[in-house]
DNA sequence: TTGCATGTACGAAATTTATCGTACATATTT
DNA sequence: AAATATGTACGATAAATTTCGTACATGCAA
């Protein structure tokens, strides 16, 4: 199993985390928003994440109802490791230094940080 | 221009960032330790990124000498960028903790980057 | 100078990923 | 029932990326 999608189908992805499950029709209409592309297009990109074991469907009703069958965490870990590789040279520090740096992240998201610093490393 | 290199340019990347400036020879014996394609295949790639400006060269010599025209710390931002948006709603804090919650940092990286954290969101 | 090693150039094929058209089935509306 | 809307299936094409073969030039050793 492959397990690493591609660009487009963690566009549809995404949709399909945030709604939990979704037809067709619910991931077409979302990604009209941003992208312009047609239905069939979105369909046969979805036919193929289930093809290669991405999502799972109910077909029971004519609609087919899609899940997701990667979690988005599993997703995020895949996107992490592959730029760590490629791009920080293996060096979590790195990669958490150039995210927080250029991204501003707000007070309240460098506290949630540091919290989970304190818990994790114990001490300093 | 493009500047979001392609995954084998990537690699290549790579070895000329660590490298400083090299010849096709230099990246692709570097390249066959882990991967498995043709002479002809790097030098070709090699100039596509010429084309798209990822990189100069120079051509005096017989053996052209390659420089990258994007920094590893571009090439860092524009990766963080993508899967920000892609998988992680766009929230850095997530990714932070994703990333040092798996990766196991040690102790010295988690000490630098809290350390950072001092002294960029001052306060606690 | 002949032969071989090492280089570049570049077209073409192979692969991978994304897009679309068309056929066909089943609901829904009038 | 006929017409229309909505849905799946799936082959074909397009586009992007990667790989390779062949031609050709030049340096170097025998």
């Amino acid at each position: 199993m492959d397990l690493k999608p591609t660009e487009s189908e963690l566009e549809i992805l995404q949709i399909i985390w945030r709604r939990g499950q979704c037809s067709v029709r619910d991931v077409h209409d979302e990604l009209a928003k941003s992208k312009d592309a047609g239905y069939t297009t979105t369909l046969k990109l979805m036919q193929i994440m289930h093809d290669k074991g991405l999502v799972e469907r109910d077909t029971t009703a004519k609609t087919h109802l899609y899940k997701a069958l990667i979690t988005r965490e599993q997703a995020q870990q895949g996107a992490l490791d592959k730029i760590l590789s490629t791009v920080f040279k293996g060096s979590t520090a790195d990669l958490v230094i150039q995210a927080l740096g250029q991204h501003r992240a707000s007070k309240d998201e460098i506290d949630a940080i540091k919290n989970f610093l304190d818990g994790f490393g114990e001490g300093k």
